[in-house]
DNA sequence: TTCCCTTTTGTGGTCAGACCACTATCTCTG
DNA sequence: CAGAGATAGTGGTCTGACCACAAAAGGGAA
């Protein structure tokens, strides 16, 4: 996307990068398709092996390609599955961070709910739905339901009609994830019925009242976090 | 930082990698500090050199390390250089990017701004002030001031004390900047003034004022892509 | 001496080909 | 028909060689 930023000669794995896009753009791959194996691949491209993996591991961080051991390669547009492309990975002081991502979500989530409240139609709101139902079945069957709800989130986000909402989202979602389990006990029914408060208000095309569903939503969820820290893999907070 | 998302067998490249870090930490290595080369770095973490060159290249995608051709590793602390971390590689429809890249600035800037007129200090003014005033010498005497004036808006976003802002904003600028170019003709005027006045309210604590002094500036900016989109290899547009 | 050009040295970049480890599938056996 | 085992195909890792670039050292001309 930037060989236009500096007047480098484009390295051999530059090169691989923006050729592996094009072949994509050419083959008409869609998201979940196969790439051909990486053997055919550098001989199709002309570069070694080598070359082609490096293209092919940074196309994969930054959400590009999906990489499965054993299987093979993906065309994956979907939003955010790579490991910490904000770079938190040398911030020492975790606890900041954990405070400053809930922040982030409050400063733009709300906005997104918003936003998704004007733009969405009645597939985006249908699939709403089914993700906070499915969120309320995992709840009550006592099941992990944070991916799930991470899910529904991101799905609110790319009805917004901004494309960066669902591509940042998940990134600050999975960073949090690290610190926080689970929702457990009284937060759970809290849980349940700020979704849905917020479910209805897009189904209504409410901007307003999304705004406030959402903003009410992550508070609930940042002031669990400050008095209750549940956290997972302590260490992380003091190192 | 994520290898508790899932359960798998780490791979010989994610275990480069924490290793790298530890040894980071462990050295006590700080910002722009070098790194022993390849060759030695791969004997110390017991993997083969494409592992480790492997691990160097996730790290440096990621913005923890910069490397440089013919001169070294380094240690990077410094906020977004990577190439495209949120993968708007494949996004097609460049204009609608341009334009939501654009709308999530003047979502988030303007917070930004208000946070550090709450929590900037006297260091933190003086290098406003003097980034403001370099932007516009830089102005004045016609030069390039683009990159500059990213500085200014990243200084403000380290200011409001949320460790997010200046990790994400460069890179939104940084692909706003493929689109547009150096600000011309009658916006430069505008550029100074509204600069002038985000920095005095910061200066005076005002929130309120900043908030409203950044979203000004970013609108004009917006508007004026809108009707007068000056651009830089303008069939990323179409393509 | 001072400057510029050449050489040297050290670094990351690329290559080739071999073998390892995992996954999904097929096949045989009970 | 179900399960265990063999098999083929994929990405993962290793080795060691050579290439290309950037900075520093050296040497000659003004």
């Amino acid at each position: 996307m930037y060989p236009y930023h500096g007047n480098h000669k484009p390295s051999a794995v530059e090169s691989a990068m923006k050729e592996i896009i094009d072949y994509i753009g050419n083959e008409g791959l869609c998201d979940g398709e196969r790439l051909p194996n990486e053997r055919e691949l550098s001989e199709l491209l002309h570069v070694s092996r080598s070359t082609l993996r490096e293209a092919l591991q940074r196309l994969s961080s930054r959400n590009v390609l999906e990489i499965r051991r054993g299987v093979g390669t993906f065309v994956s547009y979907k939003h955010g599955v790579a490991d910490d492309p904000l770079g938190f990975t040398l911030i020492r002081d975790k606890k900041r961070l954990a405070r400053d991502l809930l922040e982030f979500r409050i400063l733009i989530e709300p906005r997104a709910a918003a936003l998704a409240a004007q733009n969405a139609n009645e597939t985006d709101i249908a699939e709403l739905a089914y993700l906070c139902d499915s969120v309320d079945d995992l709840i009550r069957s006592g099941n992990p339901h944070l991916e799930r709800d991470q899910e529904f989130h991101t799905c609110i986000a790319r009805c917004s009609g901004n494309i960066i909402m669902p591509k940042l989202l998940p990134i600050i979602h999975g960073s949090i994830g690290v610190f926080i389990a689970e929702t457990g006990g009284q937060l759970r029914e809290e849980t349940m019925r700020t979704h849905r408060a917020i479910l209805n208000a897009i189904r209504a095309h409410d901007g307003t009242a999304a705004y406030d569903a959402m903003y009410l939503h992550l508070i609930y969820n940042r002031d669990r976090f400050r008095s209750d820290p549940i956290l997972l893999g302590g260490e992380y907070l003091t190192k």
